[in-house]
DNA sequence: TTATAACCGAACACATTGTTCCGAAACAAG
DNA sequence: CTTGTTTCGGAACAATGTGTTCGGTTATAA
């Protein structure tokens, strides 16, 4: 009578590793492929429509057609969900050497561009419908980019560390603003456009205070 | 066998206005003073310990010792009492004329002077373990302050408004992000090092922009 | 073809929300 | 102090969401 079975679905996977450091995965399965991708669909359509904290996961069961225990085979949460669309953006914040000579903040005009081709899911996933877990990784991530590319263009010694920490925390704090009100509408511009104001706002700033 | 009475909690009570436009009362009776008091320490408290998300009514009654139908008589929701509480903070907010001359970004030393006189309960409300919802409309607020500092201080016709627009997003993302940051304890430093910091990042990048 | 793994879906226990009701207690006014 | 009013407590309730279990069915890969 006991159930010596081991209930497993998502079963000879290959690891990968995505930009939270959890271990996703890339089946052989057809059904499994199916599935993760319907729900993860789903999830972005839901959180166009109703925001984030609204979605719950008895609406994702049901737009995207799955069974609820199917769900929780392949999903502990909504959070994992979420977490699990963000393979796709990956990519985006893995760019920026940061050890390259060149202009300052490198990174914003490429990252601008690239949400602008992926604006549907980069709006469901960063934008104010959209969890807050997703922005606030990507503040920690740009964080170290800026951090790394600071002390790369200027002598460390040249400043304190901890006045280095706020000067950081400002810049971040600008682009990803700029960042999020973008991906919402509220500002229309062109990448293009974005990077400038970004980097005019921020340069000079930055420029002053390690007195180059 | 009809209950024609209308039950009504908090009766008398004169009318006040909070940072949300919410009408807002000081209330006559005592139990009711005490009652919304237990409500909104318990929140802070709970908030410190859990973060907002995580705290439920449940828990909010439990620790105020409050029945359930007289939070409920009180308070609509949880983010109800999240707003009510923010009665102290707010003002905070209300300083910055706005018409005055004088340096640019003059809110931002008062703001953190204050803030770190309330650092139990700003940490609360504002930072991540506090929900969303304040910091957004923190920045919603502060947004029309920049902006109508900057139009004050330059010509408005030196400048396309959509440019401006840019430009108060990225002042206000550094300023709320250096804030937000800093009540959660991930910065040290005083008042006055967090003004002149994010005065130094801001400020040489908006005189130049307006070619000053 | 066949063994295996994924799927479905119902049923379940549990937690949370917001409402209703009524007796008890606290309050303010006279 | 008495009296009429208002608030409080707390149980009970329906409604909704979560995460788990399990037996039967179906798709997949080899």
């Amino acid at each position: 009578m006991v159930n010596k079975q081991i209930r497993r679905a998502v079963p000879y996977w290959t690891e990968v590793e995505d930009v939270f450091g959890n271990s996703r995965r890339g089946s052989s399965d057809r059904r499994v492929r199916r599935t993760r991708k319907a729900v993860q669909q789903a999830l972005v359509e839901l959180i166009l429509e109703k925001g984030y904290e609204a979605v719950t996961v008895t609406d994702l069961i049901n737009r995207a057609n799955v069974g609820r225990s199917t769900f929780y085979a392949h999903f502990t949460d909504k959070q994992d969900v979420l977490f699990s669309n963000l393979d796709e953006l990956s990519s985006l914040l893995r760019l920026a050497p940061a050890s390259r000579p060149g202009p300052l903040f490198a990174f914003s005009l490429p990252m601008f561009e690239h949400l602008h081709e992926q604006r549907r899911l980069a709006r469901a996933l960063l934008g104010r419908r959209g969890g807050s877990a997703v922005m606030a990784r990507g503040e920690q991530i740009l964080a170290t980019i800026v951090r790394d590319e600071l002390l790369a263009a200027f002598p460390p010694r040249s400043t304190p560390p901890d006045s280095l920490d706020l000067m950081v925390t400002c810049v971040v704090g600008a682009f990803m603003a700029l960042l999020r009100k973008w991906v919402d509408g509220e500002l229309t511009a062109t990448p293009a456009e974005m990077d400038a104001a970004f980097r005019a706002v921020v340069t000079p700033g930055v420029e002053i205070a390690f007195r180059r």
